[in-house]
DNA sequence: AAATTCCTCAACCGCATCCCC
DNA sequence: CGGGGATGCGGTTGAGGAATT
């Protein structure tokens, strides 16, 4: 009965991510269908996810990799294959889909100059064939335990000694929080917002997300929201002016985070 | 200066796994 | 225990900017 939504797709505007951030700082980055539909982003849950983890996550570091990223990379990728989730979290502040993309940039630069090098000593490589995955063999030593995934499920609280030791906190999104915190506050009310605890949800490492204990159940049927926690649209304009000339905007020239409104 | 190629990275897709009922 | 929905993961694509011709 419901007319389905098209998912928007494609690129984030602004708006979309100030609202996103929002509605994940009153919720917590758990139950993404729940924000996808209570904030009126016109996305999937998946999506709103996937920026969230990406793009938008208070932790997360920008730039280049550092050196030590890179051979921190180097070496668990030769001990884990490519299990980019696994890795990134050995390297706080860096998502697997930056990691993934580094690793084949970083493959292709490889495997450009290993041709060259071929090319110009004539002496014929071993290491041609270019699956894409085979790559590795060549570059690092042979201890590429094809870790499957299925196997090494249960590593969720192993800690181990990697540790990339400067965080250089370059930037923090901790600023658009505190700001959309403050700014918001009074619009929260008008949310009736739910009970915030006070307490840190562990999944939302910086920024004390608003957990809502009883509405988070998994019981809570929204595919019947209460009309009070879906956004219309003249709400979501109040909320969320569109972005005009006074508008804010996430990053600067260097990629470091600020608000400005 | 324009055209073309290359490179980077955000986003999507499909499948696997988890979790709850 | 099985089914179904939610979430997580890895592979892939494509837009847009940078570099090169």
């Amino acid at each position: 009965m419901v007319e389905q939504e098209i998912s928007r797709k494609g690129p984030w505007t602004e708006q979309e991510d100030y609202k996103l951030a929002y509605f994940v700082g009153l919720f917590g980055d758990r139950r993404w269908d729940f924000i996808a539909k209570v904030s009126g982003l016109s996305r999937s849950g998946k999506s709103c996810r996937l920026r969230w983890v990406n793009y938008l996550h208070p932790d997360l570091k920008r730039g280049k990799m550092t050196p030590l990223e890179e051979s921190l990379v180097m070496d668990l990728h030769s001990k884990w294959g490519n299990r980019w989730s696994r890795i990134a979290r050995k390297l706080p502040g860096r998502t697997d889909n930056e990691i993934k993309n580094y690793w084949r940039t970083h493959m292709r630069k490889k495997r450009a100059q290993e041709k060259k090098h071929a090319a110009t000593t004539t002496t014929p490589s071993i290491s041609s064939p270019d699956q894409s995955s085979s790559c590795q063999s060549s570059l690092f030593s042979n201890n590429n335990h094809a870790v499957d995934s299925r196997a090494s499920n249960k590593e969720t609280g192993e800690e181990e000694n990697y540790q990339v030791e400067e965080i250089e906190q370059s930037y923090s999104m901790d600023d658009i929080w505190r700001d959309i915190a403050m700014s918001e506050e009074d619009d929260i009310n008008i949310l009736q917002q739910p009970v915030y605890d006070g307490t840190c949800d562990e999944n939302c490492n910086n920024f004390c997300s608003p957990v809502m204990p009883s509405a988070l159940s998994s019981s809570w049927d929204y595919s019947n929201l209460d009309p009070l926690w879906v956004m219309d649209e003249d709400e979501s304009k109040i909320l969320f002016p569109p972005i005009g000339d006074q508008c804010f905007s996430f990053y600067d020239q260097q990629g470091n985070t600020f608000l400005t409104r």
